[in-house]
DNA sequence: AACCAGGAGACAT
DNA sequence: ATGTCTCATGGT
C-alpha cells in the first residue's frame, strides 16, 4: 500500500482556501511578455522589490523588447541590473534569452501562445533558465498550463499530506498523480502560484503555518 | 551582523 | 541520478 490511499485534500479545495483567504493576486505584475520574462529571470532567488528598480531602468531606456537587449553588451546590462543582485548571470540570462527570442521570430514585446510540447525544453536549454523560470515563462508569458513547483509549494503542500519532495524536477516527476492541471484553467494556474507564493511570505514573516490552516477560525 | 529572497550551474559522489 | 557549493545586491 503506497501513499496514493492516503486521505489528502484535492488540489482544488486547497486552491479555493488560499483564493478565499488571500483574494486576487493580479500576477503576473507585468505590462508585456517580454517584461515578464525578463522579470522571471531577474527575480531569481532575489525579492521582488529589487527586481521592480531594474525593470523601471529598462523601461525607460526603452529597451524592454527582445532586439534591444540582445544587442546590449554584458557590461552595460550588468550596470542596468545591479539592483536585483547576480548581475553577472543574470545579465547573460537575459541576453540569451532575448537572443532565443529574436532567433525564433520573436521580436514585438509581446508573445504569440504556444501549445508546442518542447517549448520547455527549448527554454531549459538556455543557459541561466532551468525548470522553475521556464515553467513561470511557459505558464504566464506562452500561455501554456503548468503547476509551479517552487520552494513554497513543497513547504506548503506536504501540510496537506502531500509528499515531501526536494527539488523541482522531482514533484514535477509525480505531479500527475496529486494535481490534475488540465482540470484547472489557465488562470486559475497562474493565480495559484501567486497565491503559493502570498502564503509563502506570510508563513515566512510569521515564522509559522499558514493562516488559512486555521480552519476553526470564525469571521 | 549573519542570513536570505518568487534558482541555476558546475562539480563531486 | 542525487547532493553540495557558489553566485553576490539590498533589506531585516
Amino acid at each position: 500500500m503506497t501513499d496514493d490511499f492516503l486521505q489528502r485534500e484535492s488540489s482544488l479545495s486547497i486552491f479555493s482556501q488560499l483564493n478565499q483567504r488571500y483574494g486576487e493576486q493580479h500576477w503576473w505584475p507585468a505590462e508585456t511578455d517580454f517584461e515578464m520574462m525578463i522579470g522571471a529571470v531577474l527575480v531569481q532567488h532575489t525579492a521582488w522589490r529589487n527586481v521592480e528598480t531594474s525593470i523601471e531602468r529598462l523601461k525607460s531606456e526603452k529597451l524592454l523588447l527582445p532586439q534591444r537587449v540582445a544587442s546590449l553588451h554584458h557590461e552595460d546590462l550588468m550596470e542596468i541590473i545591479r539592483p536585483s543582485g547576480f548581475m553577472k548571470a543574470k545579465a547573460r540570462t537575459c541576453i540569451n534569452l532575448s537572443t532565443w527570442l529574436v532567433e525564433h521570430g520573436i521580436d514585438s514585446a509581446d508573445v504569440v501562445p504556444s501549445r508546442d510540447p518542447h517549448l520547455r525544453n527549448d527554454l531549459v536549454s538556455i543557459p541561466g533558465i532551468g525548470p522553475e523560470t521556464a515553467d513561470v515563462i511557459r505558464l504566464y508569458a506562452f500561455q501554456q498550463k503548468s503547476f509551479i513547483w517552487d520552494v513554497y509549494a513543497r513547504r506548503l503542500l506536504p501540510l496537506f499530506n502531500y509528499p515531501q519532495w526536494r527539488t523541482y524536477e522531482e514533484a514535477r516527476q509525480h505531479e500527475r498523480t496529486f494535481i490534475d492541471i488540465e482540470g484547472f484553467s489557465l488562470k486559475a494556474l497562474q493565480e495559484y502560484h501567486a497565491l503559493i507564493v502570498a502564503v509563502g511570505k506570510e508563513s515566512r514573516i510569521k515564522g509559522e503555518n499558514p493562516l488559512f490552516l486555521n480552519k476553526q477560525q470564525q469571521e
